[in-house]
DNA sequence: GCAAATAAGTTGTCCCGTCAACTATTGCGG
DNA sequence: CCGCAATAGTTGACGGGACAACTTATTTGC
């Protein structure tokens, strides 16, 4: 039986196993703290976060969902259960009146100030108190590599700092 | 205003957004590739295997479960779907009668075998094809890192290798 | 040995995400 | 400009996973 496939060796394997481990393991662990403290899903949060940190606090519908790896229709979905909450609100895009605008809101803001600690505090105690600086250096560049064949249009990752001291803490320091 | 959160730097935060989308990408990547080609989730694709590469292709439930890191009515209901298409079969355990033992069939170790090129294939593509020798390495060792806080006692990991020349090519070789 | 506690699975309900269908608006070709 | 394709977004139906309740079997404590 003739076989042409370029099966794993044995480092490959051992180091799938493990990256399949953590994308496995990750979200479920930042979704179980978010939902817990915040009764946010990491999604929502990221969400949340990205309409924070845009200028003026708004973003397209399309915009967002690209920028989370949402489908419009999840999107939607999400956002209105978002609106439901007093979270964010939804209004028509004056220049394109296709187009619907979702803007944070002080309620929202709030929320986000309420949560983030937590959740940083959730992704040192699982990811960063775990590795050097130098992992930390090497743990960016594989993760760019990956991420120029998984998502070579820089969808997910052209989004401004999310946790240093960016526009949500300027707006929260007022 | 005090506070005493330590946020992310700036090195933190960027690796971060990349560890993040890696984590958001990778598995619709593999369950889109494994869906369109041999009509399995990826998670049924690591149940299928784990249970190819267990001795006599058995296993308990629970045991299988813990492995995939699934929740017991969950793989109650991923192992009816299976059992339908005729991919494993289920009895009773005769040492433990609570327990339920899953084996999977010839046609299922036949659609494996089917599947695994392809799948490898993928993996190659958006992981190892952009990573060298010692950035292998590096994932090794990091992702063992993170591990060791999301899953301490090692349940996603301790499995045998899964696609160098394990059990299940055996099993089509022989 | 028996009752209570624990463990293994299954089943039903609810919620979230996907897919398909639909509306409304904009852009484009003739 | 007018009709048609393309775009933005919403809605409803369907399917999968989480959670709780339940059944059955085993273990533990007295």
């Amino acid at each position: 039986m003739t076989d042409d496939t370029k099966w794993l060796n044995a480092e490959e394997s051992a180091a799938w196993v493990r990256l399949i481990a953590v994308a496995e393991l990750l979200p479920g662990a930042l979704d179980a703290q978010l939902l817990r403290d915040a009764g946010l899903t990491h999604f929502e949060y990221v969400a949340l976060m990205a309409l924070a940190d845009a200028p003026s606090r708004t973003m397209r519908m399309t915009e967002l969902a690209s920028r989370t790896n949402a489908t419009l229709p999840r999107l939607s979905h999400v956002a209105r259960r978002l609106e439901e909450r007093g979270l964010i609100r939804r209004f028509p895009c004056p220049e394109d009146r296709r187009a619907t605008n979702a803007t944070i809101t002080e309620a929202g803001l709030d929320l986000m100030a309420e949560a983030a600690p937590g959740h940083v505090d959730t992704v040192r105690a699982n990811v960063f108190d775990a590795l050097t600086a130098e992992q930390l250096e090497q743990l960016y560049v594989i993760a760019g590599a990956v991420l120029a064949k998984l998502d070579p249009d820089e969808r997910l990752t052209a989004t401004s700092c999310q946790f240093s001291e960016g526009p949500v803490v300027r707006t929260l320091a007022g």
